[in-house]
RNA sequence: CGAGUAAAUUGGACAGUCGCGCCCCAAAAGGGUGAGGAAAGUCCGGGCUUCACAGAGCAGGGUGCCGGCUAACGGCCGGUGGAGGCGACUCCAAGGCUAGUGCAACAGAAAUAAACCGCCUGCGUCAUCAGGUAAGGGUGGAAAGGUGGGGUAAGAGCCCACCGUUUUGUCGGUAACGACGAAAGCCAUGUAAACCCCACUUGAAGCAAGACCAAGAAACAACAAAAGGGGCUGCUCGUCCCGUUUCGCCAUAGCGUCGCUUGAGCCUGCCGGUAACGGCAGGACUAGAUAGAUGACUGUCCACGACAGAAACCGGCUUAUAGAUUUGCUCACAUA
RNA sequence: GCAGUUGUGGCGGAAUUGGCAUACGCGCUAGACUAAGGAUCUAGUCCGGGUUUCUGGGUAGGGGUUCAAGUCCCCUCAACUGCA
């Protein structure tokens, strides 16, 4: 991915956690934090209640695929974590993409998407 | 065709767009390649690595009908015995309680030891008492080989026949064992998945093993001896290494390199072997990450896709598994 | 990845060499005491059939050894711990 490293190490996640704001829906939990530079860090946390290995690397996945389908939207310098929650397991990816695009959007970091809704909506007034 | 039994194969396919790990290329563009039959459980066995050499003895652990295969095994193949099924076929930790020790609750007269009831004899009879008796009753998982006959006061391998058991001979088989015969009236239940005996086998830990490189902190003249400590293992031997003690702080470490994938491996053919397997020849050889790569979308088709994701490797076992395909054999029915 | 530990009523936790499964404590329910509540005392409390007695099943799940298994052996499941 082009703007976007990952989070590797716990200290890194222990960090976020601390410092960082979470807002959680039903699936997902998202920590961001401002890390004062031009990228992005992603982590992702499935934890081993949510299932077994097939179960959790295909969440992972689509996590990550619903990230990278939003990357150029999103603002730059945040360190994102972002936690599976066991009812994740049963989700389609589109439940999935929705649910993530509903937390980046919570936390602020759509600007483009938002801008392009408002764009939208008063190319619908205009007509 | 129906019912069954044994085994084998497969585990969605094709096309396009975007994206990821590794490799090729000086780089880019581009190209190649990318989870399983169980990758799982970690139940066994191996190689490999470290422990000086991987050594000796004891203890401990494991296995347990016989023979073979194998690097090895608790695996596989073939056979023996036993159990089940009309049959194809399936299942069995299957050495030794006749080496010793332990245990066997409750019930029952009595549990490894026998007289409660009963039967019989004697004191004329009954009762009682004394004695004989394990055929019958009852208890129990188990009650002193079983059935039938003779015998007796009543009974008893007391005697006989058959069956079983033990010992032994001949023959067959590498062996487990089998067949046939002889002898012994049969000193004795179960449990070894109780201790144990016998035979074979086993050093310990595990790729987070470990090797190398880089960086940092502390301490230190050299040699020898003693004591102490540590490593290999539970102990003894043997052997090697080392200034010691206390307190505090940091920390999943350095996006390090190797180990890391070509291997007791796979496919095809021929030969040997009942088979497991072995030999020879030819051919292909393409996951190797390090917070961890296989996904998303679209279209077409069908049976509408189960169980499930590599983390050093290999041989097995066990467990999970939608559906589809193939082959051998058995039984029943029908027909000829 | 590798190595290991544990599992018994609603909860904690006993059960000797295999021999009557849940002793004991907490909680819960009913009753007594009280104007009421608390505390205290009494009784009950694994599940099904019957509701006094009785009877069948049950120690994470499945099988095996044994006359008999919470206990011994094998397989599976779940929870937890350690290892640079």
């Amino acid at each position: 991915m082009k703007h976007t490293q990952s989070l590797k190490k716990n200290y890194q996640f222990r960090y976020v956690y601390r410092k960082g704001n979470s807002i959680a829906n039903r699936q997902l939990v998202m920590y961001v934090l401002k890390n004062g530079t031009q990228e992005n860090k992603l982590g992702i946390s499935v934890s081993k209640k949510v299932g077994k290995s097939v179960v959790r690397s295909r969440v992972t996945r689509l996590i990550k695929e619903s990230y990278r389908l939003s990357e150029e939207e999103i603002k730059l310098g945040y360190d994102i974590i972002v936690i599976a929650r066991t009812s994740v397991k049963d989700a389609t990816y589109q439940e999935v993409f929705a649910s993530l695009r509903h937390l980046l959007h919570k936390h602020g970091l759509l600007p483009k998407r938002s801008e392009a809704v408002q764009e939208e909506r008063q190319e619908e007034t205009a007509e």
